[in-house]
DNA sequence: CTTTTATTTCTGTGCTAACTGAAATTACAG
DNA sequence: CTGTAATTTCAGTTAGCACAGAAATAAAAG
């Protein structure tokens, strides 16, 4: 494995832990993702030298976040793992599922805490700000959902255009 | 503590859990926030029933993260504890502090792995994906930057603008 | 200066999640 | 069918982090 490859591998590992990924899921990606053709389960475990069944596992995990997918080779029955080579989907891919499995349902927690009778009037700040909360939460779902429509390419425009953007928002 | 508010509070804790925040500090800052009051570290300990000493650790880790500060109260030697009101301006200092600490190192990394003259040509795919990956990272990095230094008011109608921002991309 | 109070640092323990290696299962080849 | 290869599941181990409690330090009061 070239050094070079080997550094991004680690540090995306490290990457993964700070963000609650856990490092062999994030490191299988890297692995993944530099080398760009399919790697069979056996390669991935001798080049991370990680056990054979922790790849197995892994790469499951990899399956349930919609990152890789097994594909097949001809006169090979093992199985085979790929992941997008476009970074733009590789991150949508991510933002939706995080959004999904950890945004939608704190949304629906708050929503919750609001309808729920048992904050008396004392607590009205606490109420305020899950309110609060609650509102910039769901501002940013929707935007996020919105934007993560929209094609890479559009979607780079809108990041290049950054702070610009308020020239247009001003005239209104 | 008033059960919505511990509801609250432990979830926004296994909420921190998932994205590589310790759970005390999270939850100490969602006590800290629903509170509105600045709270001595004691009572922070008795109210999530953790130890003593956890609770200073943890404070301290906030103060790092720029999310809480020390206040004292007339007539009380020991420090109080306070957090922001504004769940933008706390959003908007995480973001800050992730940024940091994550993501511009990784940016560097990425740029000396595209540096480095060890990746040969059948690594060309290897070299262009790193390249990609620090153009998408560096275009979020710099659009965050100028996204955050808006005022709350003014992000809150770019988020409300959402992908109707393609119409006004469209023109030119 | 001594005593009390507040806070931090340190050390050892416990818990969780990650991981390995073995066993079990599944899929396929002959 | 039988045997082999591939994969998954499982049980036990390990490693790392979080945490409690004790000890140390710092700050203030008297």
């Amino acid at each position: 494995l070239n050094p070079v490859a080997q550094r991004f591998i680690l540090h995306w590992g490290e990457m993964g832990s700070k963000w609650g990924v856990n490092r062999t899921v994030s490191q299988i990606h890297a692995l993944l993702y530099l080398t760009g053709k399919p790697l069979p389960a056996e390669d991935i475990a001798e080049t991370l030298e990680v056990a054979r069944s922790n790849v197995s596992t892994s790469l499951k995990e990899l399956q349930n976040w919609n990152l890789i997918h097994v594909m097949h080779v001809m006169g090979d029955r093992r199985d085979h793992f790929t992941t997008s080579g476009d970074v733009w989907e590789l991150f949508r891919t991510v933002v939706q599922e995080r959004k999904e499995r950890e945004f939608d349902p704190t949304i629906s927690l708050l929503r919750e805490c609001l309808a729920s009778t048992e904050l008396s009037k004392e607590e009205a700040t606490a109420q305020q700000r899950i309110k609060e909360t609650l509102m910039l939460m769901e501002a940013l779902a929707t935007w996020g959902e919105q934007m993560l429509r929209l094609e890479p390419a559009t979607l780079m425009k809108v990041l290049k255009l950054g702070a610009k953007i308020q020239s247009l928002l001003l005239p209104k």
